[in-house]
DNA sequence: ATGAGCAGTTTGTCTGGACATTCTGACCTC
DNA sequence: GAGGTCAGAATGTCCAGACAAACTGCTCAT
């Protein structure tokens, strides 16, 4: 029942124990050592073989559990969850998205410069109106073809962001490579008709489905640090999403 | 600069500690007496004044956190995030969400009837090819207005589910109120266009815009027990996540 | 047979303490 | 004035233990 699963610590590593020890448990997931419904050894038990406290052992448990990879039962014990596991929710953009995917993606800069700010954006990203922000308009393709037109705006002075960079790699990679430290992101996904300048951009037809994502992220001090509207071709992409309850 | 909020405790109360003071930060944050960038104090100095230990207010901060309410950065401190928060991702139905809005959601339910699986749902339900499962189609309105196309498919056995039941409440309460713990969520959001015969059901024109949601749900002891397949209209409905980084 | 109650198991909550790591800002040196 | 250094402050990690609550399955009485 147990799967007897071997976990090597190495406390001389910075990596804290309780992420080793989650790191192994979800590898065993994904291997196939702990199979969709396997229970764990209890918390106590685990801890002993592994001589560690209990509180760590539980932050590891608990760490897996928010991904959506464990559940738990007070009386009963920890199973692996049913159904292969997708890619938990991370913070990533479109195109380390694509690139994990093998997709080969690839972006063309279509505007990249300080520009007044409208009201309702300087809002959102919490500046002064009428202050500039760095606007930002990209179309990006993955696999040779065009697959979504992608518009931010940013405070000025987060990044020394350059077209060229842009092009070869994503913006949440830029971003994260100058210290800028993504936190939360609020995000409203619908859907509406292409039109016609869209639907030019992106080898559709006037009024093909596409899915629209207005995007908010937030850094570890609360601040905004870019707001994105966002359209993708439906025929091409679509997002994935899990939902943990407390 | 740290607010002096008023937080007090009821440790006779069957609510944990960690919980309460969680939701009456959040309280105060939602109130505005905890403005967007405001410093909380540091989790020794609020351990002490309200008389718990540090870890049990670390769990308290941690739940904010996770929720995006909350930043926390190393050596600095812990911050409200700026901008409004919106509801955060829970596990809610459709039904729930817009009665939370105020919009009134009605039912029409137009299939409830066990039937034999087809392959690729006993895969995902786990449940063995060729079995029975429940399967269900529904009509939802919003303030007299159809509004999504309601697919799934659920064991059998796990609730008693009545038409006259559906038409008054959410597929998730009923569940919930059958003693069905929901915990875990994968969802696939896409677009496409309306089909005539979805667009007739949803009084919109063919090839109009349509959010699709695919989405399996697993219980605390890992198992499926919902798989549902839903077309929302694109012009009357959007939704709403949260992602956080860990 | 059937139901109620009890005991064992397991996770949930909470305490109190220790040391490590990271960030900020002030100070000092060159 | 520029740069590096260091101390203080805050969160991050980890430990050891205690009691509470919930679930399961067994036992016992009816």
């Amino acid at each position: 029942m147990t799967a007897n699963l071997a976990i090597d610590l190495d406390r001389s590593s910075p990596v804290p124990l309780y992420f080793q020890v989650a790191e192994q448990i979800a590898e065993a997931i994904r291997r196939g050592d702990l199979a969709p419904g396997a229970r764990l050894d209890n918390e106590i038990l685990l801890a002993d073989k592994l001589g560690l406290s209990r509180p760590t052992i539980r932050q590891a448990i608990q760490y897996l559990v928010d991904k959506g990879l464990l559940v738990r039962k007070r009386g009963v014990g920890t199973q692996v969850v049913h159904g292969q596991v997708k890619r938990s929710v991370e913070l990533t953009s479109l195109y380390d998205d694509l690139r994990r995917a093998g997709q080969e993606p690839a972006t063309q800069v279509i505007a990249l410069e300080p520009r007044p700010v409208e009201d309702d954006i300087a809002a959102i990203l919490g500046v002064e109106a009428g202050a500039e922000v760095l606007y930002l308009e990209r179309l990006r393709f993955a696999a040779g073809e065009p697959l979504a037109v992608l518009h931010n705006w940013l405070p000025l002075g987060l990044a020394q962001l350059a077209a060229s960079d842009l092009e070869a790699r994503g913006l949440y990679e830029l971003l994260r490579a100058a210290g800028v430290r993504l936190r939360v992101a609020n995000q409203r996904i619908g859907a509406r008709a292409a039109t016609q300048a869209e639907a030019k951009l992106l080898d559709e037809r006037r009024g093909a489905p596409l899915l629209t994502m207005i995007r908010t992220t937030y850094d570890d001090q609360g601040r905004a640090v870019e707001h994105g509207s966002h359209v993708y071709r439906a025929s091409h992409y679509s997002l994935e999403v899990t939902l943990i309850e407390r």
